[in-house]
DNA sequence: GCCAGTATTTATCATGTGATAAAGAAAGCA
DNA sequence: TGCTTTCTTTATCACATGATAAATACTGGC
């Protein structure tokens, strides 16, 4: 039930560690909380009951209400937990140091963005949060397409020896989908479908970003002067 | 809300087409009530009320009870009608043909396969169950694996000239997952995430397909003889 | 036109939900 | 020790849920 691999949820003791109601200081009874929570919500969905996640936290209900005034903002304060303070704006200045060969680049992100975000919770959470419509899940997209899929797009045409002064197109930007999808699908096969995650991550990235950027030679021209829009 | 490429609820009038519990034979309520039940779980969440649901089908909550024992059992007819059902024997036997070329094989294929999964109902109720951990999902992916990526494995050393005697390896199906994937992905951008639906899926399956059989080329014969577990 | 059959509704139950108010118990400080 | 603070629980509310039983209203056959 709990992932090891996910920090925020790591050192959770397994289920009560003293008595119920044992008096904590604010901050800790809040963290402590906020870390079930997420482990809770990553589980059952949002719609998991409040009396649950108390019995899980070795609280009672009403005392959830204490450290937050609603359900909704237990749940955002989960969202900025696990996404929002996660991400890291190294990523972008990473995928943009020319000093390193693009190929080295995208392999040593995918490295990083994987074990971030491949654990049970941050995968689970954003499909929750995806077909619930919330605009967190829309948001977070969005970042990625501006700080990684663009970027890695003027960094590949850079690494062709194309010119680089146009705005990215929505065609590039759908081969760095290709490529993206295809790594993050592996996330989605053992943390969504709960398939045994026997995957090694990084070599499947490897193959998705060659595939990417044999691709990339022949198409990026041309689809820097697609008919689509710009993004 | 409602999807015109699905043709499960495609026909359902607007909203409520006459006034409420307009008498109807049982075949037909009950196919009605399941074309809604569709659309609505695939809207809500299989959390969504039983209320609610008989309100958009024009009926009480109770009549329900009448046609199905159990919400349970509603949500199992659902299971059978988008995923059992929608299943075509033919999608095996056409990746199989030898007297097309493989790479004209997967285009047809991955042109047809999308078009029966790539509507909202399809792609959110598949992961509404793979988040609830319901073995219809497990059982569907397995499916997905044994009659569609191990053929491709198979295929794809007939048209690598490669010995095609062995048993499909892990790391074989790994290389068919980056591609399945990348194509999948763009129906979960799609419908999961929302974002607005302009992309040309074939044209994106055709990129993904020329990168697995680039990478194929090179790949498959080590992976052939991977030290991974068969499958 | 009436009556039998059945599709549909109204009324209701037991249970579960998010949330609130008041009572209790543990700690810090004089 | 006693008092104040505040962390935690008990008791409870209003409402929503899945499900059942009985009453109603429509339809077809005679």
């Amino acid at each position: 039930m709990e992932d090891p691999l996910d920090p925020l949820t790591a050192d959770l003791p397994a289920a009560k560690p003293g008595r119920r109601g044992a008096r904590m200081s604010p901050e800790a009874r809040k963290s402590d909380l906020l870390a079930r929570a997420i482990e809770y919500f990553s589980e059952e969905g949002f719609d998991g009951g409040t009396r649950a996640l108390a019995r899980r936290t070795g609280i009672t209900q009403p005392l959830i209400y204490r450290y937050f005034p609603s359900k909704e903002d237990l749940i955002n304060a989960v969202y900025e937990a696990v996404y929002l303070s996660q991400w890291k704006d190294d990523w972008t200045a990473q995928l943009c140091d020319r000093k390193v060969p693009l190929p080295e680049r995208l392999t040593d992100f995918y490295h990083d963005y994987t074990r971030t975000i491949f654990n049970r919770t941050w995968m689970r959470i954003f499909f929750f949060a995806g077909l619930k419509g919330l605009d967190i899940n829309t948001r977070y997209i969005n970042r990625v397409i501006s700080h990684l899929l663009v970027p890695i797009c003027r960094e590949t045409r850079a690494h062709l020896g194309l010119p680089s002064d146009g705005p990215v197109t929505e065609s590039e930007i759908e081969l760095v989908w290709v490529m993206h999808g295809a790594i993050f699908y592996q996330g989605i096969r053992e943390h969504v479908y709960g398939l045994p995650g026997q995957i090694d991550h990084d070599r499947t990235a490897a193959v998705a970003i060659r595939m990417f950027l044999a691709v990339a030679e022949t198409d990026f021209p041309a689809a820097m002067t697609s008919p689509l829009t710009e993004a």
